[in-house]
RNA sequence: GGCCCGAUGGCGGAGUGGUUACGCAGAGGACUGCAAAUCCUUGCACGCCGGUUCGAUUCCGGCUCGGGCCUCCA
């Protein structure tokens, strides 16, 4: 039975989505204004494991990751750049959808842009005037003194939260912690950043957004809703404000957050200029080491970056992987039974405790090497695949033909039975070369792409 | 100032009221022409002070230190 740390009651409670089987879930994606750097990545794998463990676990998941396509940072970046808004977010996209598919990550069912749900947006801030919660003045706010249940995510009361030193006093603002739902008035920015609405040309606030896009696409009430710690407050706090006083519903069942990655001590993030990009980190390391590194930790354990924990980490998946080309597995689905597989089953049912899984696949890979048993085979790698780090089948061998390697083995062996070792190493060298590591055993010689 | 989280061996990282996490790195051994891989063996731990308990790394309280949020941020 699967248990989930809800962020919002902060208890474990046993899942159970609204209608049985089905779980829809819902996570805040990208603002497209810059390429993702490895934070982005861990919020990235740590969502991935949990629709990945929802799936094999039975559910059949809709899995909505939203993008934000229009906001400040994305206009100004547009204007630097002298190119259109949507040549620049056309762009991050791409960038985006390219790094994502080097970790492996399950494809959204639906990706939705702001930009195509603004009439949604303008809808909803009707609903909420009609609740008495919206105001214009100048732009439109959101009321935060009107809606009982503000801060309940974050667990600080209004009063807790004002007395931050840091919120900023705007004479616009009734309260100021009021926030934005729809801004007008920005006349000097370009047409494709302005949209008609009752209050006058203008685009939506960004946590007016995910409200919009939750309940077009999933309805009222999700089963799981997530995204990055940093989101916690303010983004889901007003989404909750928002969604819960226009639906009178509950946004989320269950709220998901990922725990943060560190560079040394602090969170890596753009606005403090300590970020590693996603994309130097794949080409440095891989995307299945990226991958594993943020899964051998908890989802919402704090992770701190550093290149010696990515090599570590290199090299703890590197004796996984050997594990799994090392025995051909029988072929056939994961036996769950098998005490391997049901321990691996406990672990991921505990609040998608990943670290254990791995452990498990450890445990596995270890038997593997000592029995040979295809079977143990069969479930290393079947259970490898849930946590997507299955390797993937030899596929490529730039320079060199299947026949060609065997040839090349084939007269390295003659050439080590006639004792010249010299030639033996000298071919060893070429291949390793060409990418292919060869690997005497007892039994023979055997290779792989490296 | 307010709210919250954490503190485990050289490193990464789970977990538990009394017993092995797991991995990497290190040491010794086996195998091997050498490599690599693999196997066997092995050392290293639960921030500090109290309390509860037969017994606490695990529960409670305090302290210290670290981090996050209170502003855009995954």
């Amino acid at each position: 039975m699967l248990s989930i740390y809800d962020s919002l009651t902060r208890e474990t409670r046993p899942f159970e989505p609204l209608q049985p089987g089905k779980v829809s879930i819902y996570v805040c994606g990208q603002t497209v204004y810059d390429a993702p750097h490895l934070g982005h990545a861990r919020k990235e794998i740590g969502f991935d494991i949990v629709i990945r463990w929802l799936e094999a676990s039975g559910y059949d998941v809709t899995y909505v990751r939203n993008i934000t396509d229009i906001d400040d940072k994305i206009i100004e970046r547009a204007q630097a750049n002298g190119e259109t808004i949507g040549a620049l977010t056309d762009r991050m996209i791409a960038r985006m959808d390219e790094d994502f598919a080097a970790l492996n990550l399950r494809v959204p069912d639906r990706e939705p842009r702001a930009t195509a749900f603004v009439p949604q947006m303008v809808a909803l801030v009707e609903a909420l005037e009609k609740e008495g919660l919206a105001y214009p003045s100048g732009d439109v706010f959101y009321a935060v003194r009107k809606f009982p249940g503000y801060g309940k995510l974050s667990g600080r009361s209004l009063d807790e939260l004002r007395a931050g030193e840091r919120v900023a006093a705007d004479a616009a603002k009734r309260d100021p912690l009021d926030f934005v739902l729809w801004k007008t008035g920005k006349e000097d920015e370009p047409d494709e950043a302005r949209w008609p609405s009752p209050w006058g040309k203008g685009r939506p606030g960004w946590h007016l957004e995910c409200s919009a896009m939750v309940k077009a696409l999933l309805g009222p009430t999700v089963d799981i809703h997530g995204g990055g710690p940093d989101l916690k407050f303010p983004h889901h706090e007003n989404e909750i404000a928002q969604s819960e006083a226009a639906n009178h519903a509950p946004l989320a069942r269950w709220w998901m957050h990922v725990g943060q990655l560190e560079t040394g001590k602090e969170k890596m993030s753009k606005s403090l200029g300590n970020f590693i990009t996603l994309r130097d980190a794949i080409e440095r390391f891989g995307g299945d080491v990226v991958r594993f590194f943020f899964l051998r930790a908890h989802y919402r354990s704090p992770i701190s970056y550093s290149e010696a924990n990515l090599l570590d980490a290199g090299n703890a998946l590197a004796r996984l992987q050997g594990a799994m080309r090392a025995v051909a597995p029988l072929e056939g689905e994961v036996d769950w039974n098998e005490p391997h597989a049901a321990e691996f089953r406990r672990a991921m049912d505990e609040d998608f405790n990943s670290p254990e899984a791995v452990a498990v696949l450890f445990k596995l890979a270890s038997e593997v090497h000592r029995t040979s048993a295809p079977e143990l085979a069969r479930q290393l790698h079947g259970l490898a695949a849930i946590l997507g780090i299955a390797r993937a089948a030899a596929a490529e061998t730039p320079g060199l033909s299947h026949g060609e390697i065997e040839a090349w083995i084939a007269a390295r062996a003659d050439a080590r039975a006639a004792r010249d070792f010299a030639e033996a190493d000298r071919i060893r060298d070429a291949l390793a070369a060409e990418g292919i590591v060869i690997e005497d055993k007892a039994d023979g010689t055997s290779w792989y792409v490296a």
